[in-house]
DNA sequence: CCTTTCGATAGAAGACCTCTATCAAGCAGA
DNA sequence: TCTGCTTGATAGAGGTCTTCTATCGAAAGG
């Protein structure tokens, strides 16, 4: 029943039986039975049915929902007994927006440490990606804005707040003193692409200033928007714990953005899943500890 | 996995493997394999081996929380998706304490209407045993205190307060005024057994009014108390919405009990899981119409 | 009209489950 | 201490269920 329920999940993610099937470790008819078979015990068409993938029924989409919180917490069960049994380990999967990768080994230093059964994975997603995979079960914690756009039935812990800074080449004019963000019109920009939410944020900030930019490069990694400015009179726009590490040598300038003193809270989201696993307790701790910190 | 699960929460429940195979339709050997396969997938043991049952581990009494919402969710989607095929059916669980059990009829009588394919089954039991079964997914629902022993994790939707009344065969001295409680010392009572949480409450209101009484008769049935009252010059003490239903003649007469004026509220309790299933949340919605109907 | 993609179906091999029958250990009473 | 009962584990047979490979038919795209 719980491989069934398993396969449905994958069914619902792919959208194509074949890959499911794949996603799985099983072959396309195993996973078409298998489905067909929840079908039958439930009584209820699940899959719209045609020559291909058509979607879920509606009957589909609750199943669903009920399907994904008996898988998560069956694996939840496996996981705090294989702790029982030989202390803390197993994986820890995370998805984290390109602006919070630096605060990554803030979080889980230590942890790491402490634990070194304990592995970790670290993949670079958008915010609505990172929400889907947490529903998905594909990780099992996110960082991600939390006060910005709607986040849906989950645990968060909010670390730290952004604030914004502008950076540019050593030299570049804007680098004087603050910089209001009134003041970006006309300046040449790269930033990063619009399915980023900290794009969608840096636009809203411009809009309420009166200014319209067209940045000439759009880039989905923080890597690309630095080595751009670093070889261009370009400028761009980063929050300032993504930037400091860039900022070491002497290359590289940075000014604050002013007017208004732009703030979004970006923390760690967890599924909405009490108890919550060790691993994943654990973590919890670690990013109420880190926000303590950093915010004395 | 599921039917596993189940096994082995009908093992905590019945602590004997022989009776807990047998409560799952299936033979001893195979409940005795299943729960051996659970513990090798978990890598754990769950249950105290010697001759016979002796109790989970510490790992058991964990992975059994586990089972409960495992098993219940599964429970949960089987039922919603038999309501999503056939509108609103099944079976709907209930234990309720005894002096509860008139209310029953206003909780459910437009209910049964309404949903003619929902069919309940109520039994009576103390306070303790109602959320026992509740845990043990043995009941969908309870009526119960809410607000004198502590319920654990449960949702509770009050729906009336308790307030009693001194209950004795017409003519009996007491029976022309309101009574104190610490009038009844030495008044020849028949109560509710001590394993009642009404026996409980009524001691406690007792012991404040500084009387001590000794029951010549105590019964867990409330039918069984009031009819020793008919029949003899005991009297007894029962909530107003129990005592009614017996108070139609005029064979039997009433007084309230005050000083102090007691009040427990009586409500439904539900298991703590969203979302609830449709027979159940519909169940809550009556209970929460039927709360503000009578505090009107 | 032909090709490709997608999911369903058929049939065989093997894994898994459940049963009956039986055993060994512990406990109780004589 | 012996005997009989209770309790749970084990062995082995039979049957069910699952998964695989191979193949088909329908629909979409060029």
């Amino acid at each position: 029943m719980i491989d069934k329920l398993e396969m449905f999940i994958a069914l619902a993610r792919e959208e194509h039986f074949g890959r499911a099937a794949n996603a799985q470790g099983v072959t396309q008819p195993t996973l078409s039975a298998a489905i067909k078979q929840l079908e039958d015990q439930l009584g209820v068409m699940l899959v719209w049915r045609g020559s291909r993938y058509r979607g879920l029924t509606p009957e589909g989409q609750r199943a669903l929902d009920w399907a994904r919180r008996i898988v998560g917490d069956a694996r939840s069960l496996r996981q705090e007994m294989r702790v029982a049994r030989q202390g803390l380990s197993g994986d820890l999967r995370l998805a984290v927006i390109p602006t919070a990768l630096t605060v990554v080994s803030d979080l889980i230093a230590g942890y790491a440490e402490a634990h070194p059964n304990v592995r970790f994975s670290v993949q670079s997603n958008t915010s609505i990606e990172v929400l889907n995979m947490l529903e998905n079960l594909e990780i099992d914690a996110g960082l991600t804005y939390l006060d910005n756009e709607p986040l849906g039935r989950v645990t968060t812990v909010p670390i730290y707040s952004e604030r914004y800074v502008l950076v540019a080449k050593a030299g570049h004019p804007l680098l004087g003193g603050p910089v209001r963000w009134a003041d970006l019109a006309d300046v040449p920009l790269c930033l990063m692409t619009p399915d980023m939410q900290n794009r969608r944020i840096i636009n809203q900030h411009l809009a309420k200033a009166g200014v319209e930019v067209t940045p000439q490069i759009e880039a989905s990694s923080i890597v690309v928007l630095v080595s751009q400015v670093v070889n261009s009179n370009l400028a761009t726009i980063l929050p300032v714990r993504a930037a400091e590490i860039f900022l070491k040598g002497d290359d590289l300038g940075s000014v604050p953005l002013i007017k208004p003193d732009a703030s979004h809270t970006v923390g760690l989201v967890a599924p909405q899943r009490e108890p919550f696993t060790p691993v994943l307790a654990t973590l919890l701790d670690r990013a109420r500890a880190l926000s303590a910190a950093v915010s004395n």
